[in-house]
Order: structure tokens, then C-alpha cells, then sequence
RNA sequence: GGGCCCGUAGCUCAGCAUGGAUAGAGUGCCUGCCUUCUAAGCAGGUGGUCGUGGGAUCGAAGCCCACCGGGCCCGCCA
């Protein structure tokens, strides 16, 4: 948050020279942090952008800037020095111990909300994540997914967004037919020996994608499925919803292991049900967005076409049958979402979920609640990058309807697939590629449950060893949520648009860039300030009350006693060393990585930020001795140095679901 | 055939939006460091024609063009 604030005021600096040195306005330039600390604390290239104009060499104009910033440096209290570099460039030194001080100060009085800034100005905004066909268990491409999405909703919601968490169920396309079959005509047992949705997706599912290639009448079986689950009151439909709803609980247990949470569930049924295709497409027809294609030699003739995409290309809305096509589906969804078809639905309670919110779903009775769920002003829908044709012929539709640019907003990622050692473990010989797509139906993929089990209980083999005393409900405890940041992290720290490799054994690597280590270190300044509050407590109870001398004299008269926590006190931060600076401006930097964050709706940003700070945190830890050291009030700028580092990593960490551990 | 994406160290990836300072991590391999706040750590070493070629620029991993290699999408399937 302090960073940001020197970078004001070095810019503000840089343009009362521009102004008054050069007569100039309105010049752009960037004021950044250099990547390396012997260029100074920030830097500027405001002299490359100078010297076109000026037709002088950069290294030239920066040394006039810097001789006439030094001399009204006076007004500005952050900044120190300003030298030029011959390379050309300017490089700013601040005061450290002004840096220090109202870092701080900053984090003691904002804490929890430390680092949050008011972006989203109370903006509605949906994001729709997950959507797993309910027909089987999550995989790590699904984790993905859910990753992506719930980690948006966490930092949009610390950015003052109002946001919805919606998980569309399509409880009524060709995947659920598909195990339908299974039950109904291949006599599947409807209870396997494992999790069900494992059961349906490993077992049923495959083996009914098997059976479709040597027995081609199946597929007419799946049809008849299909066709009957379109009658929302028949026998058929009202199996498929009972089985979907069994897969679905199970899902949402795995989904809730993985910290995700929703607010409503929409089911692809009631969609149907609701008839808000039918307003839809009348909308769709009155814009004349959809038109009937008439011309006996074409080949959509008879079909609703929309031209939507890119050159004019055309999209069949419904049959010439009069059926409606896939994307028919999403369309009424997507206005529904921004509010542009009136809201057919009342919502009951599904459950309550492990975070204590509820999860609502829609309805068809008349007698559920009333809420305002859709009619957002941005809607994100979290689809993997192969949908991303579909979604711009959604977004074109949606535009053409009158709604702004960037309302609705697909927020595609590249997939997840297996290494080629992983690969190998499914018997794929892959040769020189480097990767192996997964395969649902062919049973080529890595259950997310089955992962966080391996992590889980590598993990726990570890907590065991450093924490032999500790109970059994804890050590599991402790295991799983070490499981579940790797696993977040590890689907948090790449790009959007590259493929994840995945490899079984890297991923049970408990060394180096990863979600536990991020764990770690918070856990070892979680530990020291732990001791800080007990010597605290002990000297306290050893040289009695309010005598001077208390070895840690730390928070006097607040939050000190028995179990009690240490503050922040800013009395001495002029203490703090060169080592120490370095942590104080990777916390001061934090709201410019949320910032980013949310410009870019791409967390990796936020999730190396993450891992960076906890690498400065353990450089610290191993230079700088906290409780080691003599000097009482460098004791205390030290313990509240790593009070402010655990606010903010535990801000961060929050932000990206992976638990803060006390103790690992 | 058309469209989108990827190509940087043995492997997995940052950096590219907005060109500028000796191209960075992790992992692997090799060395050190636990009688001091947790060694899931730290320090050091090893390892790079930034896919290839051209162009604009004082200056390119980054921008433009072409090509090569890989992936995805393009149905009156869902």
C-alpha cells in the first residue's frame, strides 16, 4: 500500500520538473520497482520517453532531472535521493525508515482488510466456475477450473465486488444420458463400492463408452434417454435427476475439500423447464439477431441461424426439426445472468456448507424464495479455452442486444493434462511429446479426491515426524490442508494460456516452489511470535507487573497475557535494518499485486506474489534473529516486522484459499 | 482450408501488455549449513544460439513479417 504511495510521490516529483524545468506536460512514463536492489528502491524511464523529444541522449536528460529534482526533494518525505544512471534511467532512493513506519502503521490499522482497496465499488458481478457434468467425479482439469474460479471470487469479493458464485448443473445432456443407459438397460448395480461420482464417472461411464463401439444399437438407447429427460415430469427424467443429484453431493463434497464455495446452483433442467428459451428466442427474433434461413439450397435451410461469428460465420440456434442445438442452451443463461430476461426461478436451500453460508438452488415451485440472484453487471464464465469460439459468438449475441462491452466475460484457460511420465502410468506411449491429453470417457485422467489423498497422505507422514506428540484429528487436520494448497497452488501459479503438465511425482515433491512452502514460512513466524507472547508471559509472571526491563517488550498494557498475541508497535522501526527493509517493502507492495490481479482476472499474479513474499520471509528468518536478539526495542520493531508479514500473508494466503497454519 | 494458443536452462515455468541496466525462479545434479526463533529451510556451484530467418529501432526474449515444431477449435453432436 506504501509502495504505491512513493510511487505518487516520485511521479509527482518527475512532473513538477517536466513542468517547470522543461515546460512540459502530459509526457507518459513509468514509475516502477527496478529488479534489482542496487538500481535503488524505484526507478523511472522517464528519460527514454524524453529524449525523442528533446533529441538529447537519455543518460544526459537524466542527469538534468536528477540535479533538478535534488533540489525541491525537500517537499517530498518518502523520497531520499534521485540519481541518474548512465545507462539512462532514474533511480530513486526512499527513506527506508518513513517506508517502514507507515507500512506498519498501515497494516495494524487495517489488518484483515490490509491490502484491499475499494476497486469494485459495490459492483454485482456472477461468476460462474465449476460446472462439472454431473455424471462423475472431479478431475484435476475440473480442479482447475474451480481453482481459477473461486480464487477470482476471493479477490473480487476482498475488492469490494459483489459477487455470486453460481455452479451450473447440466443434469440433463448426452454425459448423463450416458450412465442413464448404464443403469437402465446394462443393469448397472446403482451403488458401487466407492465415492459415487468415482463410481459413476471410472466405472459406469467408461464402460458404457466402451460398450457404444461394439454395440452401435446403444447409441439409439441414449437417444431415446436424451429425448425422454427433455420431458421434465417423465420416468426417465426424474431417474436422471435423482442419480445427477447423487453424483452432484458428492462432487460438492470434493469441491468444499478444496475450499471452493457457491451461492446457487442452476440446473440446465429447470432452464429448460423454465420456457426462457422461448422469451429468449422471441427477443432473439424481434432484433432480428436470428433469422429463419429460407433459401431451399443452403445448407441450414429450415434452421434459426445467428451470424455471429468472426466473418460473417453462421451458427444453427434450432433444427430444422425444431429442436434446439447446444449453444441454444447457454444463450437464455447468459441473458439471464445480465439481467436482459426477467427472472423465472425461486430458489430453495440445498444445504448448508462447511463455511456456514448457504447454498441455494433454483426452482420451479411457486413457494421458494424470491432472491436477486442474476441481473449482474458483469458476468464471468470460467470455460476452459476450447469453448472459446462458442463464447464469443455468446458475447457477439449479447452485444448485439444492446448490452456494453465487457459485461459478459469468458475467462478461458488452457487445459490440464498428464506428463509423459505420468502418461506412461496409463499405459500412453506418447514418444518425443511432452505431453498426453486427458480422456474421460477412455478413463485417462487423475481424480482430484485421489490426488489430495496421495498429498494428504504424504503430508501427514511428515507432520507425524516434526509433531510426534500431537493428537490424530490434528495431524489430519494439518495434512489436508497442506494437500489442498499444494494442490490450489500448483493450478494457481502458471499462466492462463499455457497447458498444465501435469506429473504425479512433482506434485508429491514437498520441496521448493509450492503451496506448502508458502505454509511454512508462515507457520515459522506464526512460531516465533508464539514463543515472543510465552517469554512475555513468563517475565512477566517472574519479575511481576509493570516493571521495566521485561525482556520482550512488546505491546505494554495490550494484548499481552496468557494466550494473548503480540501488535504491531511502530515506536521503533527506525531500528530496522537493510535485511529487515527488504520484507517491508514486499509487504508494501501487496495492494499493487491485488490491483493487478483484478485488472487482469489472471491470479497467477497474485500467487507468485504470494510465494515471493514468503521467500523473502524465509531469507529473514535465516539472517535476521528476532528473539535471539540483545537490544530489547530492535526485539520489538523485529516481532512487529513479522506480525505485519503474517497480516499480510495471511491477507494473501485467504485470497488464494490456502490455509494459514500455525503450527505445521 | 480458416481461426486461436504455445515454443526461454536436462525438466516444469516467470519475464513479453507499456522495448532499455549483467535474461530469472523452482526442480534435477554437485558442495556446504541443524548445541540459537521448525532444515517442508538457507547459502554456493552447475546449467541459456530466449524455435529459425528477416525487418523497423540508438537499442529486441519482448514489436512487425515469414517460416519451422507442438496443441486446440471450426457438426442441423453435447
Amino acid at each position: 500500500m506504501t509502495i504505491r504511495r512513493a510511487i505518487d510521490e516520485a511521479r509527482a516529483l518527475l512532473d513538477e520538473v517536466i513542468s517547470h524545468h522543461y515546460g512540459l506536460k502530459d509526457i507518459a512514463y513509468d514509475v516502477a520497482e527496478p529488479k534489482e536492489e542496487q538500481y535503488g528502491d524505484l526507478y523511472s524511464n522517464l528519460a527514454f520517453q524524453l529524449s525523442k523529444l528533446l533529441r538529447k541522449s537519455p543518460s544526459a536528460i537524466a542527469e538534468e532531472v536528477c540535479s533538478a529534482c535534488t533540489k525541491i526533494i525537500a517537499k517530498y518525505r518518502m523520497i531520499r535521493e534521485v540519481e541518474p544512471h548512465s545507462a539512462g534511467y532514474i533511480n530513486f532512493r526512499l527513506d527506508m525508515h518513513e517506508l517502514a513506519r507507515i507500512t506498519l502503521e498501515e497494516v495494524k490499522s487495517k489488518g484483515k482488510a490490509y491490502g484491499s482497496r475499494d476497486i469494485g465499488k459495490g459492483k454485482r458481478v456472477l461468476i460462474e466456475h465449476t460446472s462439472v457434468n454431473p455424471n462423475k467425479a472431479l478431475h484435476i482439469g475440473h480442479v482447475r477450473n474451480l481453482v481459477l474460479g473461486d480464487t477470482i471470487y476471493r479477490i473480487l469479493r476482498f475488492t469490494n465486488h459483489n459477487v455470486v458464485v453460481l455452479n451450473y448443473v447440466d443434469d440433463s445432456g448426452l454425459q448423463v444420458a450416458d450412465i442413464v443407459v448404464g443403469f437402465k438397460f446394462l443393469n448397472f448395480p446403482q451403488n458401487g463400492s466407492k465415492k459415487f461420482d468415482h463410481y459413476c464417472g471410472d466405472d459406469v461411464y467408461v464402460k458404457v463408452n466402451e460398450m457404444y463401439e461394439h454395440d452401435r444399437s446403444l447409441l439409439e438407447r441414449r437417444r431415446e434417454v436424451l429425448k425422454a429427460m427433455e420431458d421434465y415430469n417423465s420416468d426417465i427424467a426424474r431417474f436422471a435427476r435423482e442419480v445427477t443429484s447423487r453424483v452432484l453431493d458428492e462432487q460438492l463434497k470434493t469441491c468444499w475439500r478444496l475450499n471452493a464455495r457457491y451461492d446457487c446452483l442452476n440446473f440446465e433442467s429447470q432452464i429448460i423447464a423454465s420456457r426462457l428459451w422461448d422469451r429468449a428466442l422471441s427477443i432473439l427474433r424481434a432484433s432480428g439477431i436470428v433469422k429463419m434461413d429460407d433459401n431451399p439450397s443452403s445448407k441450414y435451410y429450415g434452421c434459426l441461424v445467428v451470424k455471429a461469428g468472426v466473418e460473417g460465420e453462421e451458427k444453427v440456434l434450432v433444427r430444422s426439426d425444431g429442436t434446439a442445438t447446444y449453444i441454444a442452451k447457454d444463450i437464455p443463461y447468459a441473458m439471464w445472468k445480465l439481467g436482459i430476461l426477467e427472472d423465472p426461478f425461486k430458489y430453495v436451500k440445498y444445504t448448508e456448507q462447511p463455511d456456514g453460508t448457504v447454498l441455494w438452488a433454483t426452482s420451479l415451485d411457486h413457494d421458494g424464495s424470491s432472491l436477486h440472484i442474476n441481473g449482474a453487471d458483469i458476468a464471468i464464465t470460467v470455460i476452459d479455452v476450447r469453448q472459446s469460439r462458442l463464447q464469443r459468438i455468446i458475447t457477439k449475441i449479447l452485444s448485439m442486444l444492446g448490452s456494453d462491452d465487457g459485461r459478459y466475460r469468458h475467462l478461458p484457460y488452457e487445459v490440464v493434462a498428464l506428463s509423459s511420465s505420468t502418461a506412461r502410468l496409463f499405459n500412453i506411449e506418447i514418444g518425443d511429446r511432452r505431453f498426453a491429453h486427458m480422456k474421460g470417457r477412455e478413463g485417462i485422467y487423475i481424480n482430484a479426491d485421489d490426488m489430495l489423498d496421495r498429498l494428504h497422505t504424504k503430508a501427514y507422514e511428515e507432520v507425524k515426524v516434526r509433531n510426534p506428540e500431537a493428537d490424530e484429528q490434528w495431524l489430519h487436520r494439518t495434512a489436508e490442508s497442506i494437500a489442498v494448497a499444494a494442490m490450489r497452488y500448483s493450478m494457481l501459479k502458471q499462466d492462463l494460456d499455457k497447458i498444465i503438465t501435469f506429473d504425479i511425482e512433482d506434485a508429491l515433491n514437498l520441496q521448493g516452489e509450492s503451496g506448502q512452502y508458502i505454509q511454512y514460512a508462515y507457520a515459522r513466524a506464526s512460531r516465533i511470535l508464539e514463543k515472543a507472547s510465552s517469554i512475555v508471559v513468563r517475565a512477566r509472571k517472574e519479575e511481576g507487573e509493570g516493571k521495566e526491563g521485561v525482556r520482550v517488550g512488546v505491546g505494554e498494557g495490550e494484548g499481552v497475557g496468557e494466550g494473548a498475541d503480540i501488535d504491531i508497535d511502530t515506536s521503533s522501526t527506525h531500528l530496522l535494518g537493510k535485511d529487515e527493509m527488504v520484507l517491508v517493502k514486499a509487504i508494501a507492495r501487496f495492494d499493487l499485486m491485488v490491483e493487478d490481479t483484478v485488472k487482469s482476472l489472471n491470479p497467477k499474479t497474485l500467487a507468485r506474489y504470494c510465494y515471493s513474499l514468503a521467500m523473502i520471509f524465509n531469507e529473514f528468518y535465516e539472517k535476521v534473529p528476532v528473539l535471539h536478539e540483545q537490544d530489547t526495542n530492535l526485539v520489538k520493531a523485529r516481532l512487529s516486522l513479522v506480525k505485519a508479514f503474517m497480516y499480510t500473508m495471511s491477507n494473501c494466503m485467504s485470497l488464494l484459499g490456502i490455509d494459514a497454519l500455525e503450527r505445521m
